[in-house]
DNA sequence: CGGTATCCCCCGCGATACTG
DNA sequence: CAGTATCGCGGGGGATACCG
């Protein structure tokens, strides 16, 4: 992009960071993709080829770091500079989540793009001792993309979009935008469980350790504390 | 612009404030700018048209208040919403005086602007009591931008592009370089003026009072740290 | 899988002129 | 001073095809 013509320092960061997309590309890193296809699917309104292009950007920007893997597959992965974005990635998702929230449209209630945050957010060590399938079923979903399957085997966690053939040890049916609110933390989990509006089918012991296991998102904490406040001055 | 198509509270934000300039125009809110043409004097390279956009895009999104002032000229002021972003410029302005710290070009370097930024960072406390015109002459630039004048009448500062028609008290000589290193924080004042290449011409009383007037920009503080660090490691 | 190359369209934005 | 209206362009970026 064109640059703003300042010596200012925040001009300087912006002419790096500012460019659509660029910061999002950032917050994927951070949260632990690595490679350029988990980099799509957790933006993925964006095109390969404007990916590639952030990516090359951040690089000769030293913010990045392309590096190969194993395999010899290639992997990016923040530089020190890169990793020093995470509080302000995160001041601005806290910042959002109090002034930004606005109603959120049929579009931005994409299912896939939530399953894909909320299988790289489970607590492993929570996780079931056994191979376990945990079916998702939204119903304010087109036939289309609402149905996902995490296969969970300790340590490992594996994201579905198509039966994965085995027998589904639990069932949770909700709808998107509720799994949506819980995720963001405007809703608590265990609230819309109790008001049954996130369902589990499945044996007691697997719906019990249900909510252990599922992380929320990282801003979650700060939804809470902002719905709490809404609540007391009676906006809620 | 289009947005993300993301629930995530980073994307609803970037939605807001992720378009070009806008944040640096929240920049110059907190800066202590209100009205139109002083706002446009802190972004010099966008264009009215755009700054009125923009301006009204952070209105609609509760970041940015118009309202009449005295006299009935309309003002900007941010918010409680855009007060809260401070933090977030204030974290960027470092992360670039740390990571993107590109050598700065010719275009880079505009002693308007720095002159701007300078006049609305003055200690006026520690101003001289009589009314006094401060030239200031930057070697490295054309003559059509090279000169420009303080008039200080206690508490007021009146930043000028041609000679106000009183006589200079005190005559400050240098590059526009120079200067910008020393706003930023790259360089001491004291060593600039010791060493100079910062020339004072006028009273002794004014001299001695001119480093303690003249602040320098919020960045400053960090620009000195990063330039410490960088002598301390070898880089310097 | 992990990208590049190419074409083409649209709209963000600057320039200019005008208004209250 | 504080903007609005209008026009026209350039390049950012989407779509599609291709490649190692």
């Amino acid at each position: 992009m064109r640059g703003y013509g300042q010596f200012c320092s925040v001009a300087q960061a912006l002419e790096v960071l500012g460019e659509r997309w660029t910061l999002l590309v950032v917050r994927e890193l951070i949260e632990g993709s690595s490679r350029f296809n988990e980099l799509l699917r957790g933006v993925p309104l964006m095109s390969r080829t404007l990916l590639s292009q952030r990516l090359k950007t951040l690089e000769s920007c030293g913010v990045v770091e392309r590096r190969k893997g194993e395999g010899g597959a290639p992997e990016y992965h923040l530089t020190e500079a890169g990793r020093d974005l995470q509080p302000i990635v995160s001041s601005i998702g806290i910042w959002g989540q109090r002034w930004a929230h606005r109603e959120l449209t049929r579009d931005d209630l994409d299912p896939t793009l939530l399953m894909w945050d909320m299988q790289r957010r489970l607590d492993v060590d929570a996780l079931p001792e056994r191979r376990t399938v945990v079916q998702f079923w939204f119903r304010d979903m087109p036939a289309s993309k609402n149905r996902f399957w995490l296969r969970l085997d300790k340590p490992d966690v594996e994201l579905c979009l198509h039966n994965p053939g085995r027998d589904v040890d639990l069932k949770v049916e909700t709808k998107c935008r509720t799994m949506v609110d819980v995720w963001m933390g405007h809703r608590e989990l265990r609230a819309a469980l109790r008001a049954r509006e996130i369902t589990l089918d499945g044996p007691r012991r697997l719906q019990r350790a249900f909510a252990d296991w599922l992380l929320l998102s990282y801003f979650a904490p700060a939804g809470r504390a902002q719905a709490e406040a809404g609540r007391l001055s009676g906006r809620a």
